[in-house]
DNA sequence: ACCTGAACACCGTTCAAGT
DNA sequence: ACCTGAACACCGTTCAAGT
């Protein structure tokens, strides 16, 4: 029971309220008397801690990101041995996340002007974001040597980053059981597609060495 | 002026307000009270002609793609001579309608029961996307020979979609002005990098004898 | 039959009043 | 200072009443 005037536990409740309503429920029924419920508090407070629900949107968004960086870092990029491998270990991690957070809020429309968070909400999400698209970009870089010096890296950054999106949402709901293939079979295609056309488009001549040598694992 | 009862002309008139509110405001300021301020009809009526917001949303969606489909047929996919081009094409007549609609209707969703559209609305919603689809689909085979005997182009359709969908998203908004490239270069490095790596992923030997002869036009 | 518009339910947000 | 909860604004939807 957090105390009268705690302000750091109290926030902290309510985060934990909105992440536990947005497990079960969803986006859909994540509503402000919802959240103030599940953290004994009455609606008017949610808005001494949050300017908005977006704003509390947000720092749910952001926590997450910062957790999936670490993820990525410490675990679900070590021992890998093939850009393909990368790709499909981000996407099963960012798939659930994208599922939650991504399809609400517009990361980089922050950037522009385009939403109304506060700013520095809105740079503490930009700046996960970036960090985590780093983290994809380091482990990427491994195996294919030539890729940070590519003249349009630039452009091969939007394209995955959008294409995985695309299966995110794709994978969002329940859709996806509508065509005869797995999840994992279009996780992996899509990763062996990425790999070759960026690598094409690109204008690099071939893999890291260990690539070709490694066998697929299926 | 609609005549009192003329049911087939209001419809027609609650389908153009409906248009216009959401090309003049966007989504976020389509309500049904602004539709039927513009229709020239009480919120009530509305409801008489669609059961529900979404059901409106959805035939204003259907119309759009039945005509996307014709303009693809007559005009967008003819005199074209590489599949890169096909995806370019296909890309600049999606993206505006998907930053309208698809951002905000599932498709899919309401063949897997997802929604609460009503049957038959959802059914000419996903019969138009699915003639969308095969129009793309005709016109890449024209390029690319091998593509419709190819073993997993039940993986490669989804994939292009979702990742044609996810650059759609990237674009719509102002966030695409973050980065230093136009929307043009980004558009043909997408249409390369897929073309390339769906070749790829379903090792299909090479392209067809236009594309290599072809020169770069930008 | 077709249409109106007041009313209901729901939800984000505010603010005067409590402790 | 921190918190409450009634109230406001807005919007999807319904339905008794009008023509």
């Amino acid at each position: 029971m957090t105390k009268w005037g705690d302000r750091v536990a109290r926030r902290e409740d309510i985060l934990a309220a909105g992440r536990g309503v947005l497990e079960r429920d969803g986006y859909a029924r994540l509503n402000m008397r919802a959240v103030a419920d599940r953290a004994r508090v009455s609606p008017g407070t949610l808005y001494t801690y949050f300017a908005s629900k977006e704003a509390l949107f947000a720092a749910l968004y952001t926590d997450r990101l910062e957790e999936l960086g670490r993820e990525l870092r410490d675990e679900a990029f070590t021992g890998l041995h093939t850009a393909e491998e990368v790709i499909v270990a981000f996407m099963e991690h960012w798939f659930p996340i994208y599922s939650l957070f991504g399809h609400q809020i517009d990361v980089w429309g922050t950037l522009a002007g385009d939403s109304v968070l506060p700013p520095d909400a809105g740079q503490r999400l930009v700046g996960a974001a970036v960090s985590v698209i780093a983290e994809v970009r380091e482990a990427l870089g491994r195996f294919e040597p030539g890729l940070p010096e590519a003249a349009e890296l630039g452009l091969a950054v939007p394209f995955v980053w959008s294409a995985v999106n695309g299966l995110a949402e794709h994978f969002r709901g329940p859709r996806h059981g509508l065509h005869p293939h797995s999840r994992d079979e279009l996780t992996h295609f899509a990763a062996r597609a990425l790999v070759s056309g960026v690598r094409a488009a690109l204008g690099l001549t071939h893999a890291s060495p260990t690539h070709t040598a490694t066998t697929t694992r299926s």
